[in-house]
DNA sequence: AAGTGGTCTAGACCACGTT
DNA sequence: ACGTGGTCTAGACCACTTG
């Protein structure tokens, strides 16, 4: 039973900072994850009982509990009762995370360009007034911006926020992520909402993507939600399918 | 001060099952999602605080918190410290979970039907091994199946399983989605991986789905693993876009 | 029978945002 | 100063799986 038994790298886990402000679980599951994702923890491999885990670092049960229900609810780890704690098989995949396309692109390490297409006030049309639940004929500020990844243009985005946001200068949207540009000003998106198609290209798409025209383009429509429920940005954006998709790691509940 | 005051419809949290199999916080959860969703509790609203509330019921807090940590996950509450928990605005929608297209499409409330095109063991691809974690060379039951609702074709579905299933029936495949067979047959499906994109149509698939040759496809690769984190199925679906779209709600964590 | 995760309790202290 | 959620503890009992 060699073979199976329950891993543990302990010198991975020795030193816990029970001063600072990072809190204990999180910092258990922030090496767990890595330990996982480096290979250091095998795919199949058994943890040891929570409890034996607690001991062992000098937690109890239940921050050690939520430590490791962090790891599963990314995808790492599968708990069965009864039986114990084991790391999923199969090469492990990055989860999609409430992040904006272009700190996707930074993350994975290419060099992400934003040319801003459009940047004014409008008059907020009527479907993304609905989306947005700010009042028909009100103002919003409308973005579209061409985003590429080195050198090859990967997408179009298309924004409407509202009209708090229209001193946002052209200059820092070709710098900076939307995402990034609201959280600079105060503002944490802490809920989203989106769905994801399929539509053929047209108008001035296929140039802008220097795609085949009537080419085939993946579709993402978003709603996302600050931390008092309150819309702040509707988008409606398009891919080049060989340049971009989503991928998503799904775990039973 | 009245308008936003601390909301919470208490004949409907009055009969909790101590006795049941069901457990306390998710009696709760489900409720409070319920009442949200019906807008029994409205967006926007406050709810009471957590020590309260667990008086109120009769439960400790960290009870209360897990259960609305649930409603929480699924986007429809947001929690502020020192603020208190409120709904958010905005339309709810639904979750994007881990169920099979036919169970989507059932409970959308349409008639879902089944055409298997091909149901026959073969020799693995080289790229569905490395997804699947079998060794090249192996058997596998590959299946194609033309997926319709209230009669018009919607998706076709490439799957491809571990021999072990090859019994699957052929008939059964027509009456049931494919998770539902592997949960009668007591596979539960705890973890997948997907990875969502779009391409042209090309081949038979313009005819099978009643599209424009050439057209754009909504496509989705899945692994599916079990709760002992070994790979149990291998998917690769294309969809009429105009038919389906994926919804997603995104929690910052 | 033994061991595992799943649930639940009744407290405690802290960080944060409002008043 | 006060009230909120965020974290953490040290137990307890139960359900499920395996030997």
């Amino acid at each position: 039973m060699a073979a199976d038994q329950a891993v543990w790298p302990d010198d991975l886990f020795a030193d816990l900072d029970r001063t600072g402000p990072v809190p204990l679980y999180f910092q258990v599951s922030s090496r767990l994850e890595a330990a996982i994702r480096s290979g250091d923890i095998p795919p199949g491999a058994r943890l040891e009982n929570e409890i034996a885990i607690g001991h062992r670092l000098g937690l109890s049960r239940p921050t050690v509990r939520r430590a490791i229900q962090e790891v599963v609810d990314k995808g790492l780890l599968v708990r069965r009762r009864g039986i114990g704690t084991q790391v999923v098989q199969g090469q492990v995949t990055r989860q999609v995370e409430l992040t904006s396309l272009y700190e996707d692109l930074q993350n994975a390490q290419h060099d992400p360009a934003t040319r801003v297409l459009t940047h004014e006030t409008r008059t907020v049309p009527a479907d993304v007034a609905d989306q947005l639940g700010v009042s028909t004929g009100s103002d919003v500020l409308y973005l579209r911006r061409q985003r590429s990844s080195d050198g090859v243009p990967v997408a179009l985005l298309e924004n409407w926020l509202p009209a708090d946001f229209s001193d946002i200068p052209r200059e820092q949207l070709e710098q900076q992520g939307l995402y990034q540009i609201l959280r600079s000003r105060g503002v944490a998106i802490r809920v989203a909402k989106q769905r994801i198609g399929a539509r053929r290209e047209h108008g001035d798409e296929a140039e802008l993507l220097d795609i085949e025209r009537g080419g085939p383009l993946l579709t993402m429509e978003r709603v996302a939600y600050d931390a008092s429920g309150h819309a702040v940005e509707f988008g409606r954006h398009c891919y080049r399918p060989d340049m971009y998709s989503f991928e998503t790691t799904l775990v039973a509940k």
